[in-house]
DNA sequence: CGAAACGTTGAATGGTTTCAACAAGAGTGG
DNA sequence: CCACTCTTGTTGAAACCATTCAACGTTTCG
């Protein structure tokens, strides 16, 4: 039987740690129960407590949570290979809600398949779990990023940080990527009015630095937008394989 | 043998599991091997990977990230029956710093130390996981009230959770708290700075809200704050018990 | 064609920061 | 004991970043 391409989150593990051919398969059989949903319709309400987790294998989301007044903030993007509401598997609950920004194909991961690979491989769970905690530092960097940082250098810092995610899944690279994003869906992300939003990509193309147009980011000036930013991305831990 | 009073942890696990005598036996044993840490000393420094994590038993930290320019942000603050660290252990190196606000108490509790506790007791597990699970709520509602709330509305929710979380250890009401934290903590928690913060703290005064003074928050008007901040307590999760 | 979603720009407003100065208490060493 | 410093809290005025309101252009789609 020929060899499938390798999914997003494989080659986004394998990054991390050497998978075994008994590790890749358990791996590949996860993402057995394929599904897709459609753009603007919500996977989960706020509240409510699903079972099910997915692994997104085409397309992006976003996790937010609505206020009471109606204003919404963006908590985190998920992009091919990210997991989504793993959390809410493993634990209880999640409390915010998951909207497909485009059309998207994920596969659905029931709780007793997730333990199983995990009793079965357990270096694979190290990787999986891995793969949470770094959702987890990057819902700190957000945090540091909204508090510290003003608008041009948390957008500079955002689209960095989305470079070099998305370059992980061998979809982007310095020079650039395609981003589906609205400018809404950034205003939502950085705490920042759609206006403003617009403003601030203004100031950064003409600053000769990136260009965000069209669903395509493209980067002029990597080092320019690093400086800028004072992006560090140790917090994304992917300096190469830990585990061989 | 005498019981002695319980643990601050004990209290607030006891609060979402009924625990029996042997799983108290085995929390009452990872408090252990008590330490002290002195106020403004760091205890772990970005990016440290340490293999221990402790149990707060009395005194206030706080977790941050200082950034290139000098800013720091605190992610989050840990009261008596917190964990500390508790990610690093499990997953991998924190990325961000712990200091004392105050002398503090800890009791330092080793990984094979909490696997066993896993292994022995699943309830027990299932409860510190859901106190994990609810410390990365408060961050997600922290990103969501630096993102989209204006700093009154931050600051009367920043109190209101103290007080929920303080009140869940009886350390505290909705009447009010001892809070040892200086005005210099909230401007660098809530991404103000510190002179707003103190504005913002009289406003709230004025509004006859709350007063803070002297380490000491008191609540005079508590459904006006909860009003104001938009309160919804439900991402702390202490509805009541959900295991007996 | 009309409506809806997204992007763009200007002008006015306002929330927050910065700078500066001062007050009060705690700790320190002469 | 007193001067001294350091930390924390407090307040005013000016400057600035970001929001709001409003208007309009563009594209897509039914």
């Amino acid at each position: 039987m020929a060899t499938a391409a390798p999914s997003p989150l494989t080659r986004k593990l394998s990054a991390f740690v050497a998978l075994s051919e008994a590790e890749l398969s358990v791996l590949a059989r996860l993402h057995g129960r394929r599904r897709s949903f459609l753009a603007g319709q919500d996977m989960a309400h706020q509240g409510q407590s699903g079972q099910a987790a997915y692994i997104l294998s085409a397309g992006w989301v976003c996790s937010y949570k609505i206020q009471p007044d109606g204003t919404r903030q963006i908590v985190d993007f998920q992009v091919p290979g990210d997991f989504l509401g793993l959390r809410s598997v493993l634990l209880r609950a999640s409390d915010h809600s998951f909207e497909p920004v485009m059309d998207i194909l994920a596969a659905e991961v029931l709780t007793s398949d997730l333990l199983d690979a995990f009793t079965q491989t357990p270096r694979l769970a190290t990787a999986i779990l891995w793969a949470a905690s770094r959702d987890e530092a990057m819902v700190v960097e957000h945090l540091v990023g909204i508090g510290r940082r003003d608008a041009e250098a948390r957008m500079a810092h955002f689209l960095l940080e989305l470079a070099s995610r998305l370059a992980l899944v061998g979809l982007g690279s310095k020079e650039g990527y395609a981003c589906p994003l609205t400018q809404y869906h950034l205003a939502d992300a950085l705490g920042l009015s759609a206006v403003h939003v617009n403003r601030v990509l203004r100031q950064l193309r003409e600053a000769g630095l990136v260009t965000f147009r069209d669903g395509q980011v493209t980067i002029h000036d990597y080092r320019g937008l690093v400086d800028l930013a004072e992006f560090d991305p140790a917090y994304l831990d992917q300096t190469g394989p830990l585990l061989r």
